[in-house]
DNA sequence: TTGAAAGCGCTACCAC
DNA sequence: GTGGTAGCGCTTTCAA
């Protein structure tokens, strides 16, 4: 008679089986300091003993509390999203919230949904790349906490990767290198990263007066850069900074199927720094902290969640990483 | 006066608002059937007016159904498992289900933790790899619609992928091709996953008269693929399966770092095909059905969820695909 | 130090 | 068709 229908033990449960009330119970969790200690011993005992746990949606009703965040991504398949969710995951679990993830296939009103289904189970949301109009994340931060992930929205806490100072570094190399046409291979225009990657780059390669392409590619994918060699080579283009290190994944790929050879033939800069050495030959490319992002947004989150006023935007910067891909240009290229 | 501190409206806001009861109000949603129509129409556009949103725990609370699932994985940065995830969250979402991620980080206590911390709040979950003990997983599966991946507990719903078939086919190409010694790259020895293969790689070579070596790497990552190298060069062996394809891939590295040629000069073969062409050489592997299993495993819960029976055990094939890490024995290295 | 009782927001049973 | 009401399991005043 002390258990339930399918041996979920409840409060009150403990309560009868410890001869107290279910207030007295509940107490011997939340507030032990007011129980008796050898009360609060007993009820713990018998507690464990039935196998109790609470019942965080209930205790979320009453509380406001859910102890749960949210993190949502546009494809949890693309390299750069796992190490930032494993970043969150990783703190949430030390600060014992759970969390939710969302994955929005790159489509705005699929989050949407998302945000909306979560909303109300959750303490804290954190969006990494949304693609919900500005309007629409003001709202939402306004009700509940919420932190940003490479969108730029004054007013919105958020954490940024800071890739124009790599881009910077980059373009600077290529040059040093001798090339005089590059390329740049877009990612999803909707995408802030993508937005300031590619001014960073256009503004880069203007100051410098070395010819740009920019070549649209939407999706990043593998099989985009691989595809677009093709048409990346008759820009003229001796260099190509492309929008992640997926892209230049592929394009390195394109590369090795036409038996041209990278960087003798054509130098290729990723950015992100997800794929770190794991190409052939290993990808020069922009550090993006994709697990710094992370855990920079989770503590920004937590301090929300917490009534605090942490820092607004956080900037993590990104540098050129120096590995095979790149080289100077080669002399009968010219 | 018909909204809530903070903007959240709720049920009786509704009804007051479009003066009809609470009961009315709910049922305008969940059981329109039994209202007038044109106050089912009335009630929703004040609803939507006041900004109202179901809340989903209290829901919860008094139907007993959270309309929330988990996906637990070890390790959600090891390329074998956002294909997955993301497949569970594509049916997810079809189902109008949200998903809570669990990152166990390879380990069984925080497995453990994470499972009952989210127990009460979702209606099933799917285990992929899951490092608790049988006992513990036939009983949570008892009290909650569990489905597993790649573990296989008779009495328990599960999805494996059956990559001993495609092994065999792995030995029989490298015979094939007049290797004689070869080498096993195991990987964690507490996931089902690494028993099978290794199963199918010590039967399959001692079936056919081959030498084999088993390197134990434990947690399979690009790092422990490449450092392995040297080791798995002087048992003599002139090719090598590997737990995974993110060991492969290191495997792949080791030898460029080396100066030597892969397939010139040894054979790799990875497992879980989660790597497709990207590697280079483009990686022999077996595939993996990453993706497969994790839309059959939320079949299979969503089933159990609605109380129906469904087949306890899927398998999914995993086959050998012929790429370019592999090719016939140097003559001497005989 | 402890207990009784009032909700948290929603659904479902039972009347009208 | 619609409304009243009793919970779901927990926390939290308010009294005792």
């Amino acid at each position: 008679m002390t258990s339930k229908r399918n041996g979920r033990a409840t409060l009150a449960d403990v309560a009868a089986a410890a001869g107290v009330s279910k207030s007295t119970a509940s107490r011997a969790f939340s507030r032990p300091e007011l129980i008796r200690p050898e009360n609060v011993e007993r009820i713990r005992r018998i507690a464990a003993e039935l196998g109790y746990t609470a019942d965080p949606r209930a205790r979320a009703l009453s509380t406001g509390r859910t102890a749960n965040i949210a993190v949502i991504v546009p494809d949890i398949a693309n390299p750069f999203f796992p190490p930032l969710v494993r970043a969150v995951e990783s703190g949430a679990e030390r600060a014992e919230l759970a969390v939710f993830l969302g994955d929005t296939d790159e489509s705005a009103s699929r989050e949407r949904v998302l945000v909306d289904r979560l909303e109300k189970q959750v303490d804290g949301f954190v969006l990494a790349s949304p693609r919900l109009p500005d309007a629409q994340i003001r709202e939402l931060a306004e009700r509940v906490p919420t932190v940003l992930i490479n969108r730029d929205i004054p007013g919105v806490h958020r954490v940024l990767v800071d890739a124009a100072t790599g881009v910077r570094e980059a373009v600077e190399l290529l040059i040093a290198l001798g090339h005089r046409a590059i390329a740049y291979l877009a990612g999803p225009p909707e995408s802030w990263a993508d937005q300031q990657r590619r001014d960073a780059v256009v503004q880069a390669a203007a100051h410098a007066g070395l010819a740009l392409s920019v070549l649209e590619l939407g999706r990043p994918s593998y099989e985009a850069g691989r595809e677009c060699v093709g048409s990346m080579i008759a820009t003229g283009a001796t260099a190509a900074i492309a929008f992640d290190d997926v892209i230049a994944h592929g394009v390195l790929a394109g590369f090795a199927t036409l038996g041209r050879e990278v960087p003798a033939d054509f130098s290729v800069i990723g950015c992100d720094d997800v794929l770190a050495a794991t190409t052939f030959p290993a990808l020069t490319t922009i550090s993006g902290g994709s697990a710094a992002s992370g855990a920079a947004a989770l503590d920004t989150l937590l301090a929300l969640i917490d009534g605090e006023h942490p820092e607004q935007r956080t900037a993590i910067a990104g540098h050129l990483v120096h590995r095979a891909s790149v080289s100077a240009v080669r002399q009968h290229a010219r």
